[in-house]
DNA sequence: TGAACATATGAATAACTGTACATATGTTAT
DNA sequence: ATAACATATGTACAGTTATTCATATGTTCA
C-alpha cells in the first residue's frame, strides 16, 4: 500500500493510477539487476570491446591495439564484462583469447541504434 | 590502418585479425551515442520511471510517491529521460504528464532480464 | 492580485568510475 | 633458473553523477 502522508494533493485523486503501476513494478532487485548490466553497456570502451569480440576471438594485447587503449585499462574493463557474464576467456599460452559470452547482446544493441536513429535529427 | 608499433609482439601474428575486426566496427559517433543511451538505462531510479511509463502516463508528484523520492530528485531524473528523447509530456493544468516515447525500451528491458536470468545462479 | 499547488532548475556535495602508472602473477623458451 | 612476454591487479586521481536543499517558474482559483 502507498504512503500517501504529507505528498502532493493531486495524488489523493491518482491513489488507483499509482497503485495500478506499482502492482506491475518488478522486484527492487530485478531493477536493480538490470540497471548494473545497463551500466556495463554505458561505457564507449566495453561497448568497442562487446562489439569486438561479437565479431572474433580475440586476445587482450590485441583489444589494446584495436581500441588504441593501455592494456591496463582494457584488462580492467575485461573484468567488468567478466563479472557481469557477459563474455568468456580461455588461455592459450602466454595469451588470453576473451569471446562473447551472451545472445542478447546484438540484439539490445541493434534496438538501441535503432532508437537512436529513429530519433536522430537532433 | 592500425598502429603497430612498440606494442605487443603477438599483435605482428594477429594482425589480420585486428584489421577484420576494425572493418566491422560502427562508426565512433554510434557507439557513442550508444553508450550514452545506455547510460541513460543504467540507474534504478530511471529504470524505474521508464518502467511506471511504460504501464501509464503519469503526472510528476505521482512518480515522487511511487518511487518514494523527492519531486525535486524525479523531475532531475525526468529531463534526463526526455534529453534521450526516451519521453514525452504534456501540460495538464498544473501537473505534467509523463509517458513513454519509444517503441525499443520495453524490447531492450527484456533482452537485458533474459541475460540477467539466464546466469542467475551467481 | 495573491495564495496555494505543481514542476523545474541552480548549486553543493558525497559517492562512484575510468584511466594511467607501477608492479605482481603466470607462461614459455633458452 | 632466468629472461622476455602477456595479462592481472592495487593505488591514485581526475572527471562524472545522483541526490538534497533552496528557490524560481508556471498554473489555478478565490
Amino acid at each position: 500500500m502507498a504512503d500517501f502522508a504529507d505528498r502532493c494533493d493531486c495524488t489523493v485523486i491518482h491513489e488507483d493510477v499509482v497503485e495500478r503501476v506499482k502492482e506491475v513494478m518488478p522486484e527492487e532487485e530485478n531493477l536493480y539487476d538490470l540497471a548494473e548490466l545497463f551500466k556495463v553497456f554505458g561505457d564507449t570502451t566495453r561497448i568497442k570491446l562487446l562489439w569486438a569480440l561479437d565479431k572474433e576471438e580475440m586476445c587482450v594485447c590485441d583489444l589494446a591495439i584495436l581500441l588504441n587503449m593501455t592494456q591496463s585499462a582494457v584488462s580492467h574493463q575485461l573484468r567488468v564484462l567478466k563479472q557481469a557474464r557477459l563474455v568468456k576467456f580461455r588461455r592459450d599460452g602466454k595469451n588470453v583469447y576473451y569471446s562473447l559470452d551472451d545472445d542478447h547482446v546484438k540484439l539490445m544493441f541493434e534496438q538501441g541504434l535503432l532508437h537512436i536513429n529513429e530519433k536522430e535529427p537532433k
